[in-house]
DNA sequence: TGTACATCAGTGAACGCGCGTTCACTGATGTAC
DNA sequence: TGTACATCAGTGAACGCGCGTTCACTGATGTAC
């Protein structure tokens, strides 16, 4: 019976799901590090050999988890650049920056595994390519747009170059900014690393005892950023 | 004999160093995680429990290590900022940044203790403030003499503050920015999140496959910083 | 100068812990005839 | 409809590992008289 399968495959979802969420609360309390596959299983009142029938192996898990992550900041920076006016290019560059800033905040162990120090003797797979391209995507489209409507003015910086350079810029371009000039493309990646770098900082604790109000910095920073880029003068 | 004092002292302040450095040396292998006070020990070709008589406590070591991060790193930045003319401000920033990045680029897992994401379980105590602070105080020099000499050109932006923020600002004015007007100090804050944005982007592997000349993309991101403090206009 | 004593760095065995993974198994469920 | 068989999720014991820290100890070195 087709659907008895059906049932099967749901359930093993379902279960495969709940371990995701526990791993996830433990990522929360403790970290990277402290993922532990036997006391998953122990919150779950299931004996410990039963999590390798959903994933063989503890990097499995991880591959998985880092998926997740990519995959969340990615969708809450879609949804915030969609709630903006089309036309707006500055308003969508805050809003979606505000929400990764927001996530992060919100979600630092997760941010951790994804953006902060590579997790030890853990290579990243190739499946978690597409979706780590997500959230730059977003922020590259943005500014492709308002570079194609004409809103964008940056005068051309000199500086010296090279050949490999040259084609980084085009692998970026032809990745996340279509249709850019070299200029604007290398002030984006200082606007993403410069938007990386404040949550980072934030998130990780180095804003301690030094800076309080951290959203209006933030803002304020993002803001700058865009002048950097071009929008919104 | 005072002499056999002194003899002891510096053959313990010997052990502690060689203790230090075969820690470095795991640092560098598996990073923050894999640092083992048993594998030190093995490593020395010493009793294991031997460590406790110079770090009572794994976390006692973690400081140390931490310490001297921050420490190599506020080094190379004022060794760096030292070859230049002193009235060539863009220049000072230019050699500081890049002699961070480099230093980074060397010695990753260290990098990652200090600003990468934080040690689980563990939590930095007071005697690492100080050594913390000596990189900003190099790039915060740099600008603030700039500033005393007329050579910082920056108009004021627009955009909504709190009192919490403006407070925020003169903490960090007064810890290593002195006599920098507000709108000056925020771009500087954007700038360090640059400049560690962009070399954590690089360290932890956010560059694979995507950009391959990183010295260049970190000249041009630097030159665009400093612009965006009004230096060097 | 010689002897009794104090100091203290380093030893080695042990404690108690948690980890990821393996493997033969049991027992419920679904399938084929 | 009833029986023999196949599938496969979950079990529980075990393997072999490494960890930080403790504790009573030994033995060399320096000190006091």
């Amino acid at each position: 019976m087709a659907s008895a399968q059906r049932l099967r495959a749901r359930i093993r979802e379902e279960v495969k799901q709940e371990i995701i969420d526990r791993a996830r609360d433990q990522l929360r309390e403790s970290g990277p590090g402290g993922l532990s596959l036997r006391r998953i299983m122990r919150d779950l009142e299931w004996a410990p050999s039963a999590i390798h029938r959903y994933f063989p192996t503890r990097d499995d898990l991880m591959t998985q988890l880092i998926i997740d992550g990519f995959n969340a900041i990615g969708d809450v920076a879609e949804h915030a650049d969609a709630q903006v006016a089309r036309d707006d290019y500055l308003g969508r560059w805050m809003a979606a920056s505000r929400a990764v800033r927001e996530w992060a905040v919100n979600h630092p162990h997760e941010y951790a595994l994804v953006y902060g120090s590579p997790v030890p003797q853990y290579s990243a797979p190739e499946e978690t390519v597409q979706p780590a391209t997500r959230d730059k995507a977003v922020f590259g489209a943005i500014l492709s747009q308002a570079n194609a409507a004409g809103r964008v003015h940056l005068a051309p910086e000199s500086g010296a170059t090279t050949k490999a350079a040259d084609e980084d810029l085009n692998r970026v371009r032809e990745a996340v900014l279509p249709d850019v000039p070299d200029h604007i493309v290398r002030a984006a990646i200082v606007a993403w690393a410069g938007l990386y770098g404040i949550v980072s900082l934030e998130v990780f604790g180095h804003f301690n005892h030094m800076i309080e109000d951290r959203a209006t910095l933030f803002d304020h920073a993002m803001a700058m950023l865009a002048r950097g880029m071009g929008l919104g003068v």
